[in-house]
DNA sequence: AGCACGCCGACT
DNA sequence: GTCGGCGTGCTC
């Protein structure tokens, strides 16, 4: 009789152990894929380890629980191979996350369905995480014209580009359709994935281009790891294990000794700050803001009363001019405005008593949306309602919407402007989540604008996945402010990211309508940042944020109130317990929000049916760590049922 | 996370 | 009587 231990691919409580015995009649290799009864129901699972039960004398275990038998053989050859292995067990220890659900995520869609070939290269020969520098450029112009040289053609060297998201893909392939690439992305299906798998596998492919589960393919002599765009925000994957893809790219970067390159328009303030400490090279090969810049100051626009449209009399002189001139100056006439958000409008207000008109089911501020009439619409649950005409609260008829304009807004705006002759009439187009659905709708008003002549693009921040390959004459920004709004500690970099993204589309003229943000537009356009990081860093420094602490964010999610606020209260005072009992509490802030009241979104069994009310409430506590603090030591004391998301995107 | 088990209200 | 909703607890 042997004992397995084996891994179950399925999500375990973290505070259950990972790794469970069965008895077997025969012994197993590691990687081999057997079937196990988990409570009462069969389960899909992989052999760490097994042992002859003769041979093991001290069995401690044996008197806790009664070991049960597999049900069963799937693949008595290894069918997971010790890479695989390795980064499943890296993502686990990294993010706090069940080991299972990590070996679903390394483990390719086809898996268990065909035969894949199985890694026979001796890789991780390099003691992990061997200092090895990451290369940062901070600058994406061009940013094949960056990556060529480090290509080589000749030779089996592989070389992986990741990019945040499918829209990048069109630009990189056709820049690099000399070296063949292979492109994977979350649409491939399952038989081109194999035939990629096999491809890398054999080094048959030196070129892959994909989004982030590329880094999950079975490469053989990766001598290249390179990161377009680090700073996006698709790189955080929302399900778990939350896994930060530039992060996970430097670790398999390291386990195969490849060189590692991040290509960003941005050097972030962390990366400023690592490459303070440690010998990371950064080249930053932007010395120029390409374009003219134009800041316009909106408190003293609205000061003198003029600022009644998204647009300044000035803004609207450089749209019109760059209309115009577009001939003479060799332009293609095109202007990007950035809106801020989607719909037509802001917040509704009622100006007499202040009453905002709320969603009925999460309790969030309706957005004023035009369809064939003015319209409320929530934007986390997509509820509808008409635009009242009276304050249900005080019958004032004194409604007025507040915020920044929507694209709808300034799209009205740009219509109107046109009718009156104020500027020429070019075809105007908007690029939203309303407007475009799908990505079939995205396409053809992306393919429009690509057609000769000019054009006004409205867009929202869709458009940055399309800053390889689009140029506009000149870009407005009708209120910067508003595009870090619910931004937290890290709105001022997220502000300099969204600038320097936009620098990519090579505009010649720039406008930048702001409240706040004056001197940064300034010192952007100096493109001296050192200052702004250092800056920057004292703030983070004295605020206790990233980095010179970690974030942890726990969320708990129920449908009634009075649970969500017993849970918090719990988990609150258990991990403030633990801290001091651990002697820590020098290394670990609790700070606790109120809760949150959202529309629920999935209607799944359990906990969610007291009260006939449809929506769930969510409980966020914000846990700051130390650097040099182990989070396993605190996270230990979490109850079952909070979610983990650790160095988490946003602290909301 | 799933899924079984077990306890109280409606109904052929 | 028992069918089934849903709260509770466990996973070698």
């Amino acid at each position: 009789m042997y004992v397995l231990e084996v891994l179950p691919l399925a999500v375990l409580p973290p505070q259950v152990p990972q790794i469970l015995s069965y008895y077997h009649d025969s012994n197993l290799p590691k990687g081999a894929m057997v079937e196990v009864p988990l409570n009462n129901r069969p389960v899909t699972a992989t052999v760490i380890e097994s042992y002859n039960l003769d041979e093991q004398k001290i069995l401690v275990k044996k008197s806790l629980f009664q070991l049960k038998k597999i049900s069963g053989v799937l693949s008595a050859e290894p069918a997971i191979a010790e890479w695989q292995f390795k980064i499943a067990l890296w993502l686990a220890h990294r993010y706090m996350a069940p080991l299972g659900l990590c070996m679903k995520t390394v483990l390719p869609p086809f898996f268990l369905k065909t035969r894949y070939p199985i890694e026979s290269v001796n890789l991780f020969t390099n003691p992990a995480f061997s200092v090895l520098p990451s290369w940062i450029i901070s600058r994406a112009q061009d940013s094949a014209g960056h990556i060529k040289p480090l290509l080589k053609p000749e030779g089996a060297e592989q070389t992986v580009i990741i990019v945040p998201d499918g829209s990048y893909l069109p630009y990189f392939q056709s820049e690099f359709k000399d070296f063949k690439p292979v492109v994977l992305t979350s649409a491939t299906n399952n038989k081109d994935y194999y035939q990629i798998w096999k491809e890398v596998a054999s080094q048959r492919t030196r070129l892959i281009i994909g989004t982030r589960q590329a880094l999950f393919l079975p490469f053989t002599n990766l001598k290249r790891v390179i990161v377009i765009d680090p700073l996006h925000e698709f790189y955080k994957s929302d399900m778990s294990p939350k896994y930060w893809t530039p992060e996970l790219a430097e670790m398999v970067a390291m386990n195969h000794n490849a060189r590692f390159t991040l290509l960003s328009p941005l050097l972030g303030v962390e990366a400023y700050e690592k490459s303070l400490r440690t010998e990371i090279g950064v080249s930053d090969a932007m010395k120029l803001w390409p374009a003219k810049i134009s800041v316009i100051d909106l408190d003293a626009e609205f000061k003198q009363g003029y600022f009644v449209s998204a647009l300044t009399p000035e803004a609207r002189n450089i749209l019109c001019e760059t209309l115009k001139n577009k001939p003479a100056r060799g332009g293609s006439g095109k202007v990007l405005i950035v809106s801020a958000r989607r719909g037509y409008g802001g917040i509704l207000l009622c100006q007499r008593c202040g009453f905002s008109f709320k969603c009925p089911n999460c309790d969030l501020p309706m957005r004023v949306h035009q369809g064939t009439a003015l319209a409320l619409l929530c934007h986390h649950c997509k509820h509808t309602q008409p635009y009242p005409y009276a304050c249900p609260n005080c019958h004032s008829a004194q409604i007025k919407a507040t915020g920044p304009a929507g694209g709808q807004k300034i799209y009205e705006e740009l219509q109107k402007m046109m009718t009156f002759g104020q500027l020429d009439r070019v075809p105007v187009l908007l690029l939203d989540a309303d407007v475009a659905q799908n990505q079939t709708e995205e396409d053809e008003i992306m393919n429009e604008v690509r057609k000769n002549g000019p054009h006004i693009l409205i867009a929202t921040q869709k458009i940055f996945s399309y800053s390889y390959d689009l140029n506009f004459d000149t870009v407005i920004i009708p209120q910067l402010d508003a595009l870090a709004v619910g931004s937290d500690f890290q709105t001022t970099e997220r502000l300099w990211y969204h600038l320097e993204k936009l620098a990519d589309f090579e505009p010649k003229r720039m406008v930048v309508q702001t409240f706040n943000q004056k001197n940064l537009v300034s010192n952007l356009a100096h493109h001296d940042y050192s200052p702004l990081y250092e800056l920057e860093l004292s703030a983070r420094k004295s605020f206790w944020y990233p980095p010179f602490c970690r974030l942890i964010k726990l969320t708990y999610t129920h449908s009634d109130y009075r649970k969500v606020i017993a849970a918090a209260r719990a988990a609150i005072e258990k991990l403030k317990m633990a801290s001091i009992h651990i002697k820590a509490q020098d290394k670990i802030k609790i700070t606790e929000t109120s809760p949150l009241f959202l529309q629920k979104t999935r209607p799944n069994g359990r906990n969610h049916s007291v009260g006939r009310g449809t929506g769930r409430f969510t409980y966020t506590i914000i846990v700051k760590i130390a650097p040099d603090f182990a989070p396993r030591d605190l996270l230990r004391y979490v109850p079952a049922q909070w979610l983990i998301d650790l160095d988490p995107r946003t602290t909301t």
